[in-house]
DNA sequence: AACAGGGTCAACCGCAGTAGA
DNA sequence: TTCTACTGCGGTTGACCCTGT
């Protein structure tokens, strides 16, 4: 696996980007496409590495990007998510609109992170400080055996619709690349068409990515829905990929069963432990209403854990209680 | 006004995975 | 099968900015 030395070059400016340097990217790139990055600096005339380039592109120039301020329901989706997939960003990425997976990876560092320190919650586990100790019980063994199980099955469904969602984005490059001639659009006004995503105005706001697999919808104001798509599927929608992939070959029906037992809906799953960790940082707050005996924590806990759980598949899970095509 | 310390974020580094020869 | 070139990803760094003293 030989690395790539193209940084090591002598030569080759570092640091800062230029406004010159970007104009000469955004103009290589909204000309030819970016191609080959390792080329690309070359032909573009900028003294910089291919993989600076490909990170300026990705970071800060690229079209599709949303900069500023995270809402209240971003921070929510990066805290449910990350609860899920860990520091998987990119993957997190494809779930918030416009939103870079270094950027999310920031925010989380120095926002959300230490928001979470603070409250008592491992950042890493999500789990209260004071879980650790009620583990030892069999209930809560099962319960963590559960959720564990739970959470593995849905990262890889997310793994498997983040690849896909992937390529299409690649796709769509691809798509717009090539329309680029026949229609000049610039660059920071891109407007996204592909024949592979779509991109329909809700008008309320919301922005719709339509794969050939999944609608996902994006909103300022909602939660993030993943629904199934139109009537025309001839690809098998993400669920039956994630399933046929290796990573959740382990995945039987039964576990669909299962898992509509463990989703059913329950009371306060909305306001979830990230929507009551979102709400402020007034510290010391217990992890369900009120304040819970000794003899009852226990259950509270595994109920409160539940919840949680239920608020990210709530979150992450495309399924309506209706739709026997995701299962 | 000057300095120190902490926070933020763009950019870099290096590993891992993959495609193609 | 092996090697190389290349891209993608997550962790880390460091310059800049802000705030408090």
């Amino acid at each position: 696996m030989g690395r790539s030395p193209c940084c090591d070059k002598a030569g080759l400016k570092k640091g800062p980007w230029t406004p010159e340097e970007d104009q000469k990217l955004l103009a290589y790139i909204e000309e030819h496409g970016h191609g080959s990055w390792r080329s690309l600096p070359e032909k573009a005339g900028l003294q910089r590495c291919g993989k600076s380039c490909r990170l300026r592109w990705t970071n800060y120039l690229r079209p599709d990007i949303k900069r500023g301020k995270f809402t209240v329901q971003e921070e929510q989706t990066i805290i449910q998510l990350h609860a899920l997939l860990g520091n998987r960003w990119s993957a997190i990425a494809t779930h918030l609109a416009k939103r870079t997976d270094n950027e999310i990876k920031n925010y989380w560092n120095t926002h959300l992170k230490k928001r979470l320190v603070k409250m008592g919650i491992d950042p890493v586990t999500h789990k209260h400080k004071n879980e650790t100790l009620m583990s030892s019980t069999g209930q809560s063994k099962s319960a963590a055996a559960t959720l564990s199980h739970m959470a593995q099955w849905e990262s890889a469904r997310l793994e498997a619709e983040a690849r896909l969602a992937r390529e299409s984005k690649l796709l769509h490059l691809q798509h717009y690349q090539n329309n680029k001639a026949a229609a000049p659009n610039h660059c920071l006004s891109h407007k996204a068409s592909s024949t592979n995503w779509t991109k329909p105005n809700l008008g309320n706001g919301d922005q719709q990515l339509e794969s050939p697999t999944s609608t996902v919808t994006f909103s300022e104001n909602h939660h993030l829905m993943i629904m199934p798509s139109g009537e025309n599927n001839s690809v098998p929608n993400v669920t039956e990929f994630a399933l046929s992939s290796s990573t959740s070959s382990d995945v039987k029906d039964s576990d669909h069963d299962w898992m509509r037992q463990i989703n059913c809906p329950t009371e306060g799953v909305q306001e979830g432990f990230t929507s009551l960790l979102l709400l402020g940082d007034s510290g010391d707050r217990s992890l369900s209403t009120g304040q819970k005996d000794e003899e009852t924590s226990d259950c509270s806990y595994y109920e409160d854990n539940k919840n949680y759980w239920n608020s990210i598949l709530n979150l992450v899970d495309s399924t309506p209680s209706d739709s026997s095509t995701m299962f």
